[in-house]
DNA sequence: CTGTTAGCGCGTTCAG
DNA sequence: CTGAACGCGCTAACAG
């Protein structure tokens, strides 16, 4: 009767047939005498000791060790192992400490899997970025990390390679591994928002930054794109800058069309004349980098600065215009945004609009866990701005 | 006599009591009709429609859709729905187009816990490395991820800050949250190895990289330390170099062990004396560079070239020594180890033994897929050694 | 202080 | 073609 209730499936099959042994005593209660097995004593402190029987197959590879073992070894039940597991009360020293004990002796991990799917939290958050190949994101990233970790979050992060497809993917593989919330930062491409607004509707916080949503009304943390760039273009303009290009971004981005408008409002500011043949928005692919920098020395009357709408970008254009033998800052000055890990060690080193990386990742995440601990109804949709500073160098 | 069997708990409590009404009607088999619902005509393609309840709980925040949820609404039982979920044959045409329809409009997503706890599979790997901040590690973290994406594995990243305890700590969630397998490269601290031997003997495949742990009979993928270094030291001697200096890394670690062999070969080969003034271990706590060179520049007979343990090493080395008023390469030359993305833009770029970094990554990952896939009992470890190569720049 | 029971969400037999 | 039953590992309510 209980016999012919023993499941088998293929994952048993895989082991040897000990293991179906093992499953079926657990059905009848008691371990098979004919089971290879050891008695143990463990020692409890106290000089106590603790009889306890311990089958080889839990010591063996591939086998998870549960409580249901612990219980059976030390013939308890599986709840009074989890209530010394879990560090409740209401358990005898004498039974707590055989637990502990067994539990290190056979390495016995928790297994978040099953714990998850009851609390319906994983402590795990999500984060999403379109690249890795600046510092700018795996440096959000890390302060990102930092933050979560100190709160007992872990973090899996996936980068979208640009992609609106891999960014939506990646959504898909959060949500089904039920991460408690995701931080964000949008591909060039992405113009539907779909993807992250089921987020939204199923009550999971998400947070953008860098490269936000405009329309979806949740926590957000940028930086004063404009003023960077009203900055830095106006400092070049005080040093005696009169023709200033722009290497742009897409136009799909906030972010690109925030530093154009801090570019074009410092010109007009000091009187300049705006030259949309001075403007070039691109993709960001790298490699474009040198078609237009070409393009624009190339001109008859050609730019004596170049503002870039990232320091990729400004450094890319630098080593352009290093082949062409022309001096930095003397022939041409350049200005790039973001103050990446390479733009400090360069030559020239790279003026450019710093960002203050480390506290917009731990902006996000911090904002993250307060959603998270906050009740759906409660959800506050604050956009932090923070400031960015203008970092002198040799390139201007 | 069913109601009384009704569980409630405090999850339940943070909503609503309506979701108490719900999962009460899960038990009485109806929804109650009380409850607010809205019947719905789902268009399953072909002119055809379907009825269909959805009570509003189901669009509500912070509740989980179901295959219950849809079987329930369909009139179905969850078997059914599961079926079509998991592409199953053996359901009509007109089920499997209502149930597909259905759960596209509740943005249902399978929990992957549950089916994780099931198949004893999360499909994802862990990845530890010592820190983030050069772009070696990050680099290796990319192109392995790549491989795992390719493969349908998500990867859990994590660091460890050079921090025994904390790679320890890391290794146990990683146990905790049943990865299938990890990839480490260990902090310079970590002299015991009982937190990863675990892993070979639950019989979760484990990969080392960079720096490996060599008593452990696992994969591991390495580059020929030794020859990179004697290659660097012997271009510096053949350009002239007498007293060559090493920046060491610390001796509890392979690599740097490796590299200085390779240093003092080279040395040896060439018949220079080794002068162990010359040589300094540190534990590659950067701040410590600038005193350590300022030592070497000040000694009474000052190097001529100096042979650094890593990139950041010798781009804080270069620092230092730019400060100084000397000159590079004239005065000093300089060589570091990895090729840093920053080392081929600084001023002056540095000369560097390459790792294939990307390679490491791909076959780190790709090492432990296979062993994953592998049976335990037929588990091989492999050691894979790659060739450096030395990029000569302007700093020699 | 401890055991029994139910169920988290899902896939998978087994029996119609 | 479909439904009922079972259990992955665990926690929590309830009953001693």
């Amino acid at each position: 009767m209980v016999n012919s209730n023993i499941r088998y499936n293929k994952r048993t099959s895989q082991l040897s047939k000990k293991l179906l042994f093992w499953e079926r005593s657990q059905y009848l209660g008691t371990f098979p005498k004919s089971f290879p097995q050891s008695i143990n004593m463990l020692y409890i402190g106290n000089n106590q000791f603790c009889d306890c029987i311990i089958p080889d197959i839990l010591t063996m590879k591939k086998h998870q060790v549960t409580i249901i073992d612990i219980a059976r070894a030390l013939n308890l039940s599986k709840s009074t192992v989890s209530r010394v597991l879990t560090g409740h009360a209401n358990v005898s020293l004498k039974t707590r400490e055989a637990v502990l004990e067994l539990a290190k002796k056979l390495d016995y991990q928790k297994n978040m899997l099953a714990i998850s799917l009851i609390s319906k939290k994983t402590n795990t958050i999500g984060i999403i970025v379109p690249e890795f190949s600046s510092s700018y994101f795996p440096q959000v990233i890390i302060a990102a990390q930092e933050v979560a970790t100190q709160a007992g979050y872990n973090t899996v992060v996936s980068q979208s390679n640009e992609t609106y497809e891999t960014e939506v993917a990646n959504t898909k593989v959060m949500l089904a591994n039920q991460v408690d919330g995701i931080i964000v930062s949008i591909t060039r491409e992405t113009k539907n928002y779909d993807h992250l607004k089921i987020f939204e509707r199923k009550g999971i916080p998400i947070v953008f930054f860098n490269r936000v949503c405009d329309e979806m009304k949740v926590p957000k943390v940028i930086v004063d794109d404009f003023e960077g760039a009203y900055n830095a273009v106006d400092y070049l303009i005080k040093n005696g800058r009169k023709r200033i290009a722009h290497l742009a971004g897409p136009v799909s981005l906030r972010i690109s069309e925030r530093r154009l408008d801090g570019y074009k409002s410092a010109l007009k500011k000091n009187n300049i004349e705006i030259d949309e043949e001075l403007i070039i928005s691109y993709d960001l692919g790298l490699s474009k980098v040198k078609i237009y920098v070409n393009h624009l020395l190339n001109m008859e009357n050609p730019p004596d600065a170049i503002f870039a709408v990232n320091d990729p970008t400004a450094i890319e254009a630098i080593q352009v215009i290093k082949k062409r033998g022309l001096k930095i800052p003397e022939d041409i000055a350049i200005i790039g945004f973001s103050n990446d890990y390479a733009s400090a060690l360069m030559a020239p080193s790279l003026t450019t609009v710093a960002q203050p990386i480390a506290e917009i990742g731990m902006t996000a995440a911090q904002l993250l866990i307060d959603q998270i601990n906050r009740d759906v109804s409660d959800w506050k949709a604050v956009t932090k701005v923070l400031k960015t500073e203008l970092i002198i160098r040799e390139s201007t």
